[in-house]
DNA sequence: GCTTTACTAGTTTTT
DNA sequence: CTAGTAAAGC
């Protein structure tokens, strides 16, 4: 007779060992070693369009499967887009089951965490004290400008370091773990005499933080690590993620590497995801040394490479292979497709801008006649100031279309005027929230408003405090501020309390601008956006984090077209694939950019960069260039292809001319 | 002394 | 489009 053997049942096993998706059938080899993996770490070098977030969706089914609780699982991706479209995936898998999971962005499972356990930020936090507010990097740079202010650097010979420096100085120290000193000789050689002074400004600047409760992004991650180093929360992190997954591994920097060491501990069992072909976020401290060594951090690391290119034809991987080719890089690939049926695709010249625009108009219509549904297009561009003359035409032409990237929504002066508002209901002692609204005032100036915060945040309650003593003016203003404020904070809803300060802002708002009533759509819009908000702190954790992505105009009420061309930057686009995509302004100069010209390292990003926006087409890939483009020095300049076609041959991808008639 | 206004110059990429 | 600056106005 056979011994009998208990097991832990798991749905899986309860169901006769059979799952419910059939795994084997579904995937690759390569994929589906991936999703069987368990436990220990797990290196998946993916290639464009190879599968990548398919695998992850199916680890994440087949581990719940398995009878692991989905919140043991932690997924973290780089943008929300991603986070919620994988788990939406994995859900659509197994009715909802995945759900669950836990992760988003970084700095959104950073966030979260720290409202967990807030008095490590704040180990001195008083009762009801334990706010604190998500500042961006504008708010940022805002903060860092009013410290540098108090340093007297006007009155020095040489050139201070603007705050929009101080503060990429202070997050590249953070983000790459050098030290101040280091980062200034590395980059900014032409500062390093003023060296004491910049690292006083930016000590002066985390005090700042400390004073008025604010977090910038960066403080995000430091205190992430802080947590999974500590005694207590570092435990019961661990144990909370029993899989941690990271998926765009070639973007992570060393401080959220440390962090992911923190996370997983002595166990390993972690799986990061990734291609170095892909890697576009040096700037940010994103280091590719990371994933390249990744198999020394984690012992007995599995490798698992994914090569089989799903998305594109092969006439495109042609070009996207070409584009590579000359490119140092550790791990080979080389993408390729069973599809060869597709177009070849193009290089245009055009003449000017202008003839871009309407090729490019041309062509979508032309495509959208014979069927193509205009979600299955988009245009990509290196920088955001790219598009404009093409959205003007698409306008003109009534197609539908979404910008990602660029100026954000919420960074248009008079919503961040009422953002400003709102968080002041929310952490009273924000002094550049009351810096900003102060500002506002008629009469009030840079003097007057210090002078006003000064005086209110030396109470404990500001909102309730005296009336500071100002004179004239600015007396009544102020007066009208404080009352504003305290009848919002009377009302808890976020949509109540938002439209309290709106009637206050609109004069304001009249009195400044004299494109006035398309600027109040915003602020409408922003007051329906945060009636969907329960409280003011949830809607302005996601303001900073996760910020709608819609440009001022598509959000408007009366734009509800589900079908629109895509426009975005590159960077913003990754991750995302279309039938066809039109690529414009490949201009040496603008691809690589002229500024990334000084070392090879940031050439070589702008090459991976083309890389990125090539490997996005499935089917058509226009790449089109103005011949003549306009410069600042020297008006107008012959523009020429990129650097980086000239690896691209004839035969790959034939080159056009584009003329009138 | 401080605020307001009028002007100029310089624009990557994102959490 | 807006941040920074210089000169005019209160």
């Amino acid at each position: 007779m056979k011994k009998l053997v208990l097991r832990k049942a798991t749905p899986n096993a309860l169901a006769g060992g059979v799952y419910r998706i059939n795994y084997a059938e579904e995937l690759n080899p390569a994929q589906l070693e991936a999703v069987m993996h368990t436990n220990g770490p797990a290196l998946v070098l993916a290639g464009a369009g190879t599968g990548k977030t398919r695998t992850l969706v199916y680890r994440v089914a087949r581990l719940v499967e398995d009878g692991v609780p989905p919140e043991s699982i932690l997924l973290l991706t780089f943008t929300r887009k991603s986070a919620s479209e994988m788990i939406r995936r994995a859900s659509a898998l197994l009715d909802g089951r995945c759900e669950r999971v836990s992760g988003g962005t970084f700095h959104s499972f950073a966030h979260a965490t720290l409202r967990r356990f807030p008095f490590v930020l704040q180990p001195d936090a008083e009762n009801g004290a334990s706010a604190f507010t998500v500042m961006d990097q504008a708010d940022a740079e805002d903060a860092m400008n009013l410290v540098r202010g108090k340093f007297d650097v006007a009155a020095l010979k040489k050139r201070f370091p603007q705050k929009h420096t101080l503060y990429t100085m202070y997050s590249s120290a953070v983000n790459t773990a050098r030290s101040l000193h280091d980062v200034i000789v590395d980059q900014y050689p032409q500062f390093i005499e003023e060296e004491d002074r910049i690292g006083a400004v930016i000590r002066a600047y985390g005090a700042f933080k400390h004073e008025h409760r604010l977090v910038d992004y960066d403080d995000l991650l430091l205190s992430l690590l802080a947590l999974t180093k500590h005694d207590e929360i570092g435990p019961l992190l661990r144990s909370s993620y029993r899989f941690v997954m990271i998926d765009e591994y070639q973007d992570t920097n060393v401080l959220q590497h440390s962090i992911i060491k923190g996370l997983v501990g002595d166990e390993g069992n972690v799986m990061a995801v990734g291609d170095d072909a892909q890697s576009i976020y040096s700037f940010r401290g994103a280091d590719v040394r990371n994933i390249h060594g990744f198999p020394d951090a984690y012992e007995n690391t599995r490798l698992i490479r994914l090569e089989h290119n799903y998305r594109s034809t092969q006439q495109i991987l042609h070009v996207c292979n070409a584009v590579l080719r000359d490119a140092p890089m550790m791990f080979e690939k080389e993408l390729f497709s069973e599809r060869t049926d597709g177009d070849e695709p193009m290089l245009i010249s055009c003449q000017n801008e202008r003839q871009q625009s309407s090729f490019v108009v041309q062509q979508i219509l032309e495509l959208h006649e014979h069927g193509l549904p205009l979600s299955e297009i988009s245009v990509l561009f290196r920088s955001g100031f790219l598009s404009f003359d093409l959205e003007i035409e698409l306008g003109k032409a009534n197609i539908p279309f979404r910008k990602y990237g660029g100026m954000k929504f919420t960074e248009a002066a008079h919503v961040k005027d009422l953002l400003s508002l709102l968080r002041i209901t929310v952490n009273p002692r924000d002094g550049i929230s009351w810096f900003r609204a102060l500002l506002l005032l008629q009469g009030v100036g840079q003097k007057v408003a210090g002078t006003v915060i000064d005086q209110l945040l030396a109470s404990v309650d500001p909102i309730n405090a005296a009336v500071p003593t100002v004179t004239g003016k600015a007396r009544t203003s102020v007066d009208e501020l404080l009352r504003a404020l305290r009848s919002a904070m009377a009302l808890i809803p976020c949509g109540d309390r938002a439209a309290v300060l709106a009637s206050w802002y609109k004069p304001i708002l009249e009195r400044t601008y004299d494109d006035h009533p398309k600027r109040w759509k915003d602020i409408e819009t922003t007051l329906a956006i945060c009636g969907r908000y329960a409280t003011t702190e949830s809607f302005l954790a996601d303001v900073a984090l996760d910020p709608p992505q819609d440009t001022l105009d598509d959000i408007a009420p009366d734009d509800k077209e589900d079908d629109f061309v895509t426009l975005s930057t590159i960077h913003s686009a990754k991750g995302l694939e279309w039938n066809t995509v039109f690529l414009i302004w490949v201009n040496e100069g603008r691809i690589p950019s002229a500024r990334s010209a000084e070392s090879e390292a940031t050439l070589e990003e702008e090459r991976r960069l083309l890389y990125v926006a090539c490997t996005r087409a499935k089917e058509r890939l226009y790449m089109t260039y103005p011949a003549v483009m306009f410069e600042w020095e020297h008006s107008d300049v012959l523009g020429k292809p990129s650097r980086f076609l000239d690896a691209v041959s004839e035969e790959i991808c034939p080159k056009y001319l584009l003329t009138e008639g």
